[in-house]
DNA sequence: GTTGCGAATGATTCGTGCCG
DNA sequence: CGGCACGAATCATTCGCAAC
């Protein structure tokens, strides 16, 4: 055990509760004295609280705490390696208002709060960290499949990320303004951090805070433990999810271009935001305006960021379950894009930006090629024409690349992919038996209706990197045997265009069965059944072994080849 | 015969450099 | 600076193979 975990056993660390304690308080506190949509709005912002939208999945479960696996353990242990005996009954430790109650009225980002000040005696404060949160920027505008490590630290060289102080430790500081606070980490560097005071007169770390985090290479379910020297100086200790301090973190050196107390290094400036990082941080305003140097294809339509922004605490209804979103990001992987079908499939509303390109492409070819695939030949492939094909053929070595293997980094299952062109999903779920499968099977298969259906149990190939589903054949004899577009209705009667294709004695879903897995947030193993409305049009009936919709994460492959991209590379096409 | 999966290949989109 | 061409990257479709 390092020398600072012994301070910290010594140093009376005035633990009161564990964190899947001041959890559920929190969610308590919150159902009873928040008001909806100050609790939604907590919810967007807090870290520490991101697991509110779970209540009604807790009590599902008799009230089950769902708490973040890696915090919980590292409080687990940090409260049994650290100080134990000197944890404190919260009730005891608090006035007429609770912790938990009085940090929902100013939420803490960045990390959850762990443990803050005993009031009047400490001046230490613990955060566990949790990256997803870790900025009110992620919060409210990305979506919860950035939750891995490396994308949120994009977001970190992106310059956006705050902490918020924990509430009773405000009184220690209150007095001071604006400026630079610095933080000595083990390693006994000092990194610089801007104090900043948002609008409600809550205290965060603003501006360098990033660095710190980068540079120690903080993961989730690291704690950390303030320790103010006064003055604006903190000593900082930093324990993994086992509770040992990390040694690494005694080498830690900032960054070569951080500023270092003492010295005259400039500051890392990081780009990727336009006009850098915005300096109010009060979170009603808008920061998600996308970067710059989005392609095309990345741009969000104004009103999908504005929607990426709103971030509202939902859930899905379908006809065939009541889904909980488990995260607030959630809604935009579900409810944004019901509520905002392919842009293709949406009528009267001009082209689409990607299509403009093409059909001035298509012009200057003076090609006759109508875009939507009007010049198909009988058995519905693209004719092109003649010179475009012979540069086709001219570039086809390098269209023609082998492909990627990648691990699947699936949260049930480790094995590995090949299918990895446009990068794959890993599941968030938490791991499923047999018995859930079959009963979820059970309950599909007990669906009925006057209309010929099929059923698919989605495989991982359907679901996390594929883009088609095969239909049972005892299903698509009763579709026409042609190739055509098909309206899929999803559970909240949403129209959603997919490509019905048929080959041979075999039909299934192509170009549009990925969008829509991806919108409802399919995963392997769940259950949809295609009824046939028309020949045209078919309803979905989706039976998810989870019922709560954990987003998934969408991973991109290219990554190790070609470095980081833009984070946006990692969100579901239907998002862009 | 059915189904799952992977690979080949076609189609489309994007990024970048050149040129007027 | 805008338009264009071209190559690269990405997405979608088709089809073969193997297991059951």
């Amino acid at each position: 055990m390092g020398a600072s975990l012994e301070r910290a056993r010594r140093g009376q660390i005035p633990i009161r509760t564990t964190f899947s304690q001041s959890m559920s308080m929190g969610d308590d506190d919150e159902d009873e004295e928040l008001p909806d949509e100050e609790d939604e709005d907590t919810n967007d912002d807090d870290g520490s609280n991101w697991e509110d939208s779970n209540e009604e999945e807790n009590e599902d479960h008799g009230g089950e705490e769902q708490v973040c696996d890696m915090g919980d353990m590292a409080l687990e242990n940090a409260i049994g390696a650290v100080s134990l005996e000197q944890a404190v009954p919260i009730q005891a430790s608090r006035g007429a208002k609770g912790t938990a109650e009085r940090q929902a009225d100013h939420p803490s980002p960045a990390m959850g709060n762990l443990v803050d000040v005993c009031e009047g005696i400490s001046t230490r404060f613990c955060k566990v960290f949790f990256p997803c949160c870790s900025s009110r920027r992620l919060i409210s505008s990305v979506p919860s499949f950035l939750c891995r490590r490396d994308a949120v630290l994009d977001y970190f060289n992106s310059g956006t990320s705050l902490m918020v102080i924990p509430l009773d430790f405000w009184k220690h500081i209150e007095h001071e303004g604006p400026r630079g606070v610095s933080l000595t980490a083990p390693s006994g560097n000092v990194w610089s951090v801007e104090l900043i005071r948002d609008k409600d007169g809550g205290v965060s770390f603003h501006d360098g805070w990033e660095v710190f985090v980068a540079d120690h290479d903080l993961k989730t379910g690291d704690f950390l433990l303030f320790e103010y020297d006064g003055n604006l100086s903190f000593t900082v200790m930093v324990f993994d999810a086992t509770a040992c301090e990390r040694d690494d973190a005694s080498h830690v050196t900032p960054g070569e271009d951080v500023v270092i107390l003492g010295k005259s290094r400039p500051r890392r400036r990081v780009t990727g935001w336009p006009g850098g990082e915005p300096e109010i941080l009060d979170p009603e305003i808008d920061v998600t305006m996308p970067p710059k140097s989005m392609g095309v294809r990345d741009k969000l339509p104004e009103t999908k960021y504005q929607d990426f922004a709103n971030n509202q605490t939902n859930t899905v209804e379908s006809h065939s379950e009541a889904a909980h979103i488990t995260h607030d990001d959630s809604t935009v992987a579900n409810e944004d894009n019901m509520e905002n079908p392919p842009e293709q499939w949406i009528e009267g509303s001009g082209e689409p930006v990607c299509r403009q390109r093409r059909i001035a492409q298509m012009k200057a070819d003076k090609s006759h090629k109508l875009c939507g695939g009007n010049l198909t030949d009988s058995a519905g492939k693209h004719k092109e024409p003649a010179a475009k094909r012979s540069t086709d053929k001219k570039n086809r070595s390098s269209r023609t690349r082998p492909r990627v293997k990648c691990s699947r980094s699936s949260a049930v299952s480790d094995t590995v992919i090949t299918k990895a062109r446009m990068g794959y999903a890993v599941s968030q779920r938490r791991p499923i038996s047999e018995h859930e499968k079959a009963k979820t099977l059970e309950a599909a298969m007990l669906f009925q209706s006057e209309h010929p259906c099929g059923l698919c149990v989605m495989q991982e190939s359907n679901a996390y990197y594929g883009y088609y589903v095969r239909l049972p054949s005892s299903f698509t004899v009763q579709i026409p045997k042609c190739s055509r577009e098909m309206k899929l209705w999803d559970p909240s009667n949403k129209p959603w265009k997919v490509m019905y294709v048929q080959w041979e004695d075999r039909g299934g879903l192509s170009a549009g069965w990925g969008e829509f897995v991806r919108a409802h947030n399919l995963e392997s193993d769940d259950v949809c059944i295609f009824e046939l409305l028309e020949l045209d049009e078919m309803r979905v009936h989706i039976f998810r072994v989870v019922k709560e919709i954990v987003p998934l994460v969408w991973r991109d492959c290219r990554d190790k080849e070609r470095g980081c991209r833009r984070v946006y590379d990692s969100l579901p096409p239907s998002l862009l």
